[in-house]
DNA sequence: AATGAATGAGACTTCATTCAT
DNA sequence: TATGAATGAAGTCTCATTCAT
């Protein structure tokens, strides 16, 4: 018979490239991309080496894969939050809050995302996601200066010191959840309200930085 | 006799750890830990293979020296820095210049020191050296509030904003000076004038961000 | 009805087989053996790799047949050269200039039934060739022994070399046309004069080896 | 104490360097540069993997160099008979012969270094090797053309059909001693009297081929 | 009978560490 | 004690072949 079921197969195909790229998000999660081997990324998601490369031209490539998947979503709720309505301090707020508490949910991840080097492939998209977030901020940062919402100030650095500040607090080996090293495979995680307490310091900081006003 | 040839042979002993110590760091300036190969941090210091383990257990334990070796000063700067005279916020921004300039003079080293993921038992170290700095931060801002002349806020976070903020801006992908791969090895010098205009908008941000007021 | 369908399908079954048979070829012709992949063949064939495996038993199985499918032609012209009408001498010019000229087209694809080694299987297949080839050059050179045309020589032997000078000069690294490396899949075509230019020599020095006379 | 015995390690080390070279001819000689693997050399040397690599630079670098040291002896062998003393074409002759009677001794081995395609690396060795060969045979005839002991003729092709005759008589798959697979690893190895009787006739079909005269 | 994704052995290469000299 | 060659585990990638659909 010629051949048949090219849907179901289809379908099978694209899910193992699915399990590929998520044991592969899962790995960089757990440890980093240093630690994150393609036998082992083959081996969780139960397939043999070889079928890696089928889906995936080399671990470079496969790498940048997983960075845009954990990244995309990221920078568009980032997006969405600073392209809102509302005055932009309070849409900076909204974006900060955003950005905080998600790196909070998965720290080691973030950290990976946000400071592990790599490959320069995936270092390609690393920049493009830091380039993403910064000109995010930039923009609205400029906006607000315009709209005199903000003093006048270097947007871009400021952008720069809105994601450092950030990331350090929430994914640095000095954020209260990472006072173990980063080669711990396991990541406590936090309550709500300890997430909470963690993310408006930061805010404040944050937004007093960008207007030189007490919050 | 005896005595002193032993002695000969102790100062011996210590110029050689020395000249691998200061090897590696050498090596880990030009590219990172990522690239700082036992191998060739013998060569450059002119010793064997071989030679490396008889003065540190393991590679690791090299690079946690190497890591000692590079922070201490600049933690005691910062340190001096802040626990200078005149009110709070005057300090730190002595602190934060310092930290900064110096980072801009060295930014893959920096960038290795802050940012660069190691070894478990390098990054024992770094921690520490995070700690430090934070931990110095964290008491100039305490004194602030007690004084008055900060207001009241979470100190740790607020110092951790602080290392934040200017790590991102001076070694982070998006730093004006690393605007190309962390796999370069050559980075560019930056003028002095340079330099002032990226770190006098940065420590504007951090003060801002710690005392609630336009600076 | 029955019977129709059969016949059409082993019609179309035998069309496939002749398709992966020349795409084989053709890879053959632009890369050599070396860099015929089963995958590549399928894919300008147009079938799935599984496909092939159903014409032939495995990749030696079918490059033989490639191998035979591209020998029996040339073997059989330069056959009829040989066993035409006239004296042995002039048929042999006859046969070697059909040999000279033919490879000249096709310098990778000679090459490689010539001297390319391959697996086992078609190694064999390469042999018959040779053997082919050689009994048609052993046997005229003994009728021309027979007939007084040539004088008294190892037949064999002098036909080796005939096939040899010819293989050579036409194929090998040395020969005008490949001065550069066999890795390269695009040789250069020549025109006609060109090819004379270079077929004539190599045809005197081969009736001169057999006759021993000036030509 | 400091080091001493330098002499006795460098020439170890030479040595091994040597086991490494002989044993990598060792396995072209069995079976061609396509079956010899750097594993499969490294344990017939009796070293690790790595060991090799500390000589060599690369599996290519390695094999270039096996071909380099199959091939200077030879060609210069060919030199010496043919920049002797006497007519051109008693020097081609004796470098015929000399060529012929060594390849007999090992035919894999000269079919490698002659025929097998292997690595652009190594490949640019064999191209030299060729290229001295032929230069060498050109020069001779160009030279009796000269004397008037050879007829005008386009000496580079001469030359190259000389190879070809030799080559293909002594080591192609048609050569008396290869009647079965160059995978075999096992060659017959012939008496004198019988490399006599299968070099006498090529040599005398070589020199007509140049000459145009009955031998 | 055709498909083509999956398989997995095997090839090359690197580099932290050891150990005979 | 210093040397540096040797080690070999581990990692990336290829490609002939199989097999569920």
């Amino acid at each position: 018979m010629a051949y048949r079921e090219t849907e179901k197969m289809r379908l099978r195909k694209a899910e193992i490239r699915q399990r590929i790229l998520s044991c592969a998000l899962g790995r960089v999660a757990e440890g980093g991309f240093r630690h994150a081997q393609i036998n082992q990324v083959a081996e969780k998601a139960e397939v043999a080496t070889g079928t890696v490369y089928r889906h995936f031209e080399s671990k470079a490539e496969l790498f940048a894969e997983v960075f845009r998947l954990a990244t995309e979503r990221e920078v568009s709720k980032v997006g969405e939050a600073l392209n809102g309505d509302g005055p932009v301090p309070q849409r900076l707020e909204r974006a900060l809050r955003q950005f905080a508490v998600r790196a909070m949910h998965g720290p080691v991840l973030a950290w990976s995302l946000i400071a592990e080097p790599v490959d320069p492939a995936v270092e390609g998209e690393r920049l493009a996601y830091r380039h993403a977030y910064a000109e995010l901020f930039e923009r609205a940062i400029r906006e607000g200066i315009g709209e005199g919402s903000l003093p006048s100030q270097d947007a871009r650095l400021s952008a720069t010191c809105l994601v450092g500040a950030v990331a350090e607090s929430l994914v640095g080996p000095l954020a209260p959840t990472q006072q173990t090293t980063q080669q711990d495979t396991t990541s406590p995680t936090l309550s709500e309200a300890q997430i909470t307490d963690l993310v408006e310091p930061i805010i404040t900081f944050c937004l007093q930085g960008v207007t030189g006003q007490r919050r």
